[in-house]
This record gives C-alpha cells, structure tokens and sequence, in this order.
DNA sequence: AGGATAGCCTGCGGGC
DNA sequence: TGCCCGCAGGCTATCC
C-alpha cells in the first residue's frame, strides 16, 4: 500500500530526524532483508558501516516507491517499503522496540538534540533495504529499472510508452519501468479522474487522453501528498502519524457505492491481476483512434 | 520479446 | 470460540 505519496510523506517525516544527524549504531536483525552491493552492483556482505554506522546523513531521495538515505561519504541506504514497510523514528526508551517484525534499527544523534531511534519494520516482508557505496551506484544496479518519478508524469513520455503495447492502461500505470510509484490505490484513483476505462487498451490512447492521464495522475498524487498518503490499515508516517487521503478517493474501495460524479454503482473487477473499481458510466474505452479525435476535458 | 502468471509473506475478516 | 479460507499487495522469476 505504501505508493508514491505515502513513500514522500515518509520522507518528509523522517528528514526532520535525520538531517545532519549521526548514525551511532546500526543493527540488522533479520540478515535475509538486507543486500549489500559494491560500486559494480555486486553481492558483498552486509555491515554495520555498510548500513551507515559512523555516516553523517545529509538528505534522503525517492524515486517511485523507494526512499534512499545519503551520507556526506557518499554511504547510500535504499529503503523499499513493499505493502507493510514501515520506518519509523522514536524515542530510544520507546516501547515499540519491541514491535514484532522489527528487521533493523539505527540510533542517530544530531547536534543538541536527544537521541532518535530509527526502526524498520515490514510484517510481510514484500520490502527489504539495499545498501551502495554512492548514490551512483544505486542508480546504476536498482534506479536504472525505473521509469520516470510519476509525479513528473510527462504526457509525451506517456503516449510513447502507451503507443507501442496494448496491455491494458491500468497495467501500464502499474508497470514501474514505465512510471515509478504508481500502485493499485492511485492508478485507479487517476483513471476515474482521466474519465478512462482501465482495460482501454494502451495502444488506442491519443495524444490528447494520456495529456489527459498526466494531468490526472500528478493531480492524484500531489493531493494524496498533502492529505499524507491513504491509511487502509497499517500505513504510518515516521511519526506514526496516519494519513487521510482515504477520505479523497473517488473509486478504490468503493464498490457498490454511488459514483461522485454521475451516481452510476461503481463496480469492481480484476483487471491486470488486481482488483480494480471504476464508472462504467463515465470511465470510457477510448474510441479507436481517428483522424478528428475530440478533446476530452478533465473535469474531476 | 512482450505479456501473463505464480509465488513470496503475514494479518485480518468472514463463514461455518 | 476457534479454525480455515480467501484476500490484500509490489515485485521477481518463470513460463508461454
């Protein structure tokens, strides 16, 4: 469940405790969600240093669903969250130490400030942590796979990408080597919002529908950012705080309700191997794709 | 080669 | 009350 905007959120979160604080201590509790890679991308063994023990921390990055935390010696900690990661950052003393399903854990120290203890923890283990010797590395072993941050969701990239297959859209939108941090919540949640049926099949997409799409899906994201993401269950910022974008969705996880826009009964249906709900009503198979296309408007 | 599918893993809710 | 089953989900490996 942790998609783009709740990986930001945690990011967010977590650069308060993090910024130029120290890393003091890093402990790896469970040895198999953790990989350490050298410069070339390969296998080394997994350390405290390596899991920044002694780095100073100068910023963290996201890429789609992944977090990264950089030190000033280049040390790079690439954070993926999967479907129950959570990083949280308490009090040493805290009693969520002992939350099961803790996997590693660092204290970090910055100037005039008490100690934090950052936790990773991730029940199902769909996540893991990836550690390189320099951001570069990263890019060049795990990032590269990744298409663009989808909330610079570009509509010329789009077409191009839409253009050449003709899978279904909403398993383009889930594809992360097309558009990185779309998951089932946000990709059904922006095709309500492009008025686009989510088994249109990619390949019939005009210009003007996946400038449509863009628009919609950097529209979903960054409201879903500033709401702090979509709690279902167990999503918690670094704070533990919960977010509230639940309360903004349109169609996921209401089936059967009314739509909000025409009151058509959503329905729900798997489409790309994951469940999905849309307005058959106003979500639309794009006509095959002609000579005189209209526009259409986007209109939440 | 692109696209569909299986499997990983745990917690929870529904049905019996 | 307690058990079992199905489902949720991102991503990789594997198959067609």
């Amino acid at each position: 469940m942790p998609e783009l905007p709740e990986v930001e959120s945690v990011r967010r979160s977590l650069l308060p405790h993090l910024r130029g604080a120290t890393v003091t201590a890093a402990t790896l509790l469970r040895e198999d969600i953790c990989e350490s890679h050298n410069a070339r991308g390969g296998l080394i063994a997994t350390s405290p240093a390596r899991l920044l023990k002694g780095a100073l921390i100068t910023t963290i990055l996201r890429r789609g669903k992944q977090l990264a935390i950089i030190a000033e010696d280049g040390r790079t900690l690439c954070i993926h969250l999967g479907m129950s990661g959570q990083v949280l950052a308490v009090s040493p003393e805290s009693r969520e130490l002992s939350l099961p399903h803790t996997h590693a854990t660092w204290l970090v120290r910055r100037p005039n400030a008490n100690p934090t203890l950052i936790l990773f923890r991730d029940p199902r283990r769909f996540g893991g942590l990836w550690t390189f010797p320099s951001p570069e590395a990263l890019h060049l072993s795990r990032w590269n796979t990744l298409g663009p941050d989808a909330l610079d969701a570009d509509a010329a990239h789009l077409h191009a990408a839409a253009a050449s297959s003709n899978r279904p859209i909403k398993a383009l939108l889930l594809d992360q080597s097309v558009l990185a941090g779309i998951g089932n919540i946000y990709a059904d949640e922006a095709l309500f919002l492009a008025r686009l049926h989510p088994r249109s099949p990619s390949n019939h997409l005009s210009p003007e529908l996946c400038h449509s799409l863009a628009l919609a899906i950097r529209h979903t994201l960054t409201a879903a950012i500033q709401a702090g993401g979509s709690t279902l269950r167990d999503y918690r910022d670094a704070n533990g705080q919960p977010g509230t974008a639940v309360a903004t969705h349109h169609v996921y996880g209401r089936a059967g309700q009314p739509c909000t826009r025409c009151h058509f009964t959503l329905i729900s249906d798997t489409v790309a191997q994951r469940t999905s709900v849309w307005c058959s009503q106003c979500q639309q198979h794009p006509n095959v794709p002609t000579q005189t296309s209209r526009k259409t408007p986007l209109r939440p």
